[in-house]
DNA sequence: TTAGCCTTGACA
DNA sequence: TGTCAAGGCTAA
């Protein structure tokens, strides 16, 4: 048999069945084979759209119009049906006669080097509800300036827990020596007692992503590692450059947030709210570790007086850890050094909540926008009082890590500041205060510069007027704070470019990898992203490889029982959609970067990809496995040709 | 630990 | 040289 004939036969019965989900997923065949295979093309059909407004039933050649699955539907479905249960040996391409088994899902389980085990927890190990009026614990360490060669995230942090909101909590904190570990480790059997009350920094850690799992030693498998080291300065450095900063060209991974308000803007607008609540819902289906809560209610600077600023919880941890993805967009953005958004939540207040607009007239001493104490100007992005200005710039020089026994959302006054530090450093995140405006270095003096601070400079000079009285400073503060953060384009290559930014930035945004590889290209040589061994490329190359379980998504269980059940034809079809629906949630779920990619991308690989990615994963499915021995019989062709037979029948 | 005041140093 | 925003110092 003519590997043609047979590949043509195996593209009918594929084709019937992709012509029978089109309908119910919103796409008809026709508009899947004339889409381009580019992976970043942002004209995709939108699953989610698919699954919210299916289309009528004129649309496609089938006319089938399954009775409008709902996410809730189907998250339901997903729930109750046991399709779900990672696969099986049914496939959709009914002809595949055999199919070969395979191992479980391969996830990198977090790993801890013996130099850095894995940090307690920061909740003190005891129940939510214990007696509010027990001592503030401090737990870990020395709090050590980070040596200048040493990574920034070996340094523990200093663990915070305030027992309760109380104005005597300094001196009661003053009273504890410090690096006595107060709390225990819990055991094992404590510790599955522990987590059912535990919290982080005052939140149930499923909330933040963080169910609990523990290993045998009772240790915290779901504290994520260090994503890359930080750059090191140099240890003999007696000659005193651009500060470093802390966080900001060596922190981490840069990360995307869930951006739902005006306040924490979106970076891809092209992805709608509907499409991003459903992509999410899509991706919480069945899942253990849910990420950051969508919804986010932050203060408006226009309501200074709104103690109450925001739900969302901010796990100190794992900031400190280089998880930016708690930071409002354009702190990510920065560190990225990609445009974004212009941030709306900087704006400059005056007493009684005016804005700028309004205040030129009037001179008005500034107020923190933190606890609406007097400012004394500019302070880490956004105008401060000098007690939050320095209490920033502890936290984050000590990495501090508080814990609120309350909601995580205390009041912050200039009169109840100090009452909870850990809501007091989430204000100041969430007004906008950077974390990389805090020098590694501690170099005092001059003014931040590099990606911090570009733009900043820019619009300064853009903006600055002669007059020199104080309203139009303050304006001058409220353009450069608005605007700071947009970068230079024309910077150099960030330093914290590590290896999956242009992937992530490809999926994100394409337009931009052009202009990220030029930076790359005429970036020092000396980029570690090249520098990669062999060794480690090729684990690279297995793990992504092993995530891929090609049979997880290209077969279906029980497809044999879901298509002869006695049921409606749409039900039947529906459910064929949930199945693969779910598989590409696992498949994204497995890559080995799943927490490092920033929810657009999930939301970008559910939404816009998922007919590619099906295509795809069910063409090399079955190019690996060449459509059954019947194939291997006949002819013998390397799997690369194959995938390119069933790749061009298919588009 | 906090916060007011001071020193420092880049930049306009 | 003045401004501004860093970090440092230190009394409370």
């Amino acid at each position: 048999m003519n590997v043609f004939l047979l590949a043509e036969k195996k593209v009918k019965e594929n084709t019937l069945i992709m012509q029978c989900l089109c309908p119910l997923l919103g796409e008809s065949v026709a508009d899947t084979s004339t889409s381009s295979p580019d992976l970043v093309s942002p004209s995709s059909p939108k699953m989610s759209d698919a699954l919210l407004n299916p289309p009528s039933p004129d649309s496609t050649p089938i006319q089938i119009h399954p009775p409008e699955p709902t996410l809730d539907k189907i998250s339901s479905r997903l729930e109750d049906s046991g399709v779900f249960d990672g696969g099986g040996t049914a496939s959709v391409i009914r002809s595949l006669p055999t199919i070969r088994s395979h191992s479980p899902p391969i996830r990198p389980a977090p790993t801890f080097s013996p130099s850095q085990p894995p940090r307690p927890h920061s909740s003190p190990g005891r129940p939510a509800n214990t007696s509010p009026r027990a001592s503030p614990v401090i737990r870990h360490t020395p709090l050590l300036l980070q040596p200048a060669n040493s990574p920034p995230r070996s340094l523990p942090p200093t663990i915070v827990t305030c027992q309760e909101p109380t104005s005597s909590m300094p001196s009661i904190l003053s009273s504890k020596p410090r690096g006595v570990i107060i709390s225990q480790q819990p055991t094992l059997t404590q510790s599955q007692i522990w987590l059912k009350h535990s919290r982080i920094n005052g939140v149930k850690p499923e909330v933040i992503g963080g169910s609990f799992t523990t290993s045998s030693t009772g240790h915290y498998s779901d504290i994520k590692p260090p994503l890359s080291p930080m750059p090191r300065s140099s240890t003999s450095m007696p000659v005193r450059q651009t500060p470093t900063v802390i966080m900001g060209e060596a922190g981490g991974e840069p990360q995307m947030i869930h951006p739902t308000t005006s306040n924490w803007p979106s970076s891809s607008p092209n992805v709608s709210n509907t499409e991003e609540s459903a992509a999410q819902m899509l991706l919480n289906l069945g899942q253990d570790r849910l990420r950051l809560p969508v919804s986010r209610v932050v203060a408006s600077p226009q309501s200074p007086t709104a103690g109450h600023f925001t739900n969302a919880p901010l796990n100190m941890e794992r900031l400190w850890a280089g998880d930016l993805r708690q930071l409002p967009i354009n702190q990510q953005t920065q560190a990225l050094n990609l445009t974004s958004p212009t941030p709306s939540h900087t704006n400059i207040y005056f007493p009684g909540g005016e804005q700028h607009e309004q205040a030129e007239e009037e001179e008005q001493p500034m107020i923190c926008m933190i606890c609406e104490d007097k400012a004394t100007g500019l302070h880490y992005g956004i105008i401060t009082c000098e007690g939050c200005k320095g209490f920033f710039k502890r936290t984050v020089q000590n990495r501090r890590v508080y814990t609120c026994v309350a909601d995580g959302n205390c009041e912050i006054t200039k009169v109840q500041r100090n009452r909870c530090q850990y809501c007091r450093f989430k204000k100041c995140i969430e007004q906008g205060m950077v974390l990389q405006a805090v020098r590694e270095d501690r170099m005092p003096g001059g003014r931040n510069s590099g990606a911090v601070y570009n733009l900043y400079k820019v619009k300064y000079k853009k903006h600055k007027k002669p007059s020199g009285k104080q309203p139009q400073k303050v304006m001058e503060k409220n353009i450069m704070s608005q605007q700071f953060k947009q970068e230079d384009q024309t910077s150099s290559i960030p330093s914290n470019l590590v290896n999956g930014t242009i992937l992530k930035t490809a999926l994100t945004n394409p337009s931009e990898v052009i202009r990220l590889r030029q930076r790359l290209d005429s970036a020092v040589s000396s980029s570690r992203d090249r520098n990669f061994s062999i060794e480690y490329s090729l684990s690279m190359i297995k793990t992504l490889i092993d995530c891929d379980e090609f049979q997880d998504i290209a077969t279906l269980q029980n497809l044999d029982e879901l298509l002869d059940h006695n049921t409606d034809l749409s039900e039947k079809l529906c459910n064929i959609g949930d199945s693969i629906v779910y598989k590409l949630v696992q498949w994204t779920k497995r890559l080995p970067f799943y927490l490092e990619l920033p929810v657009e991308v999930h939301t970008r690989l559910l939404t816009h990809k998922w007919h590619e990615l099906l295509v795809l994963t069910t063409s090399a499915y079955q190019a690996i496995h060449k459509a059954g021995e019947q194939m291997t019989t006949v002819i013998e062709t390397d799997f690369s040709q194959e995938v390119a037979i069933f790749l061009f029948l298919y588009f």
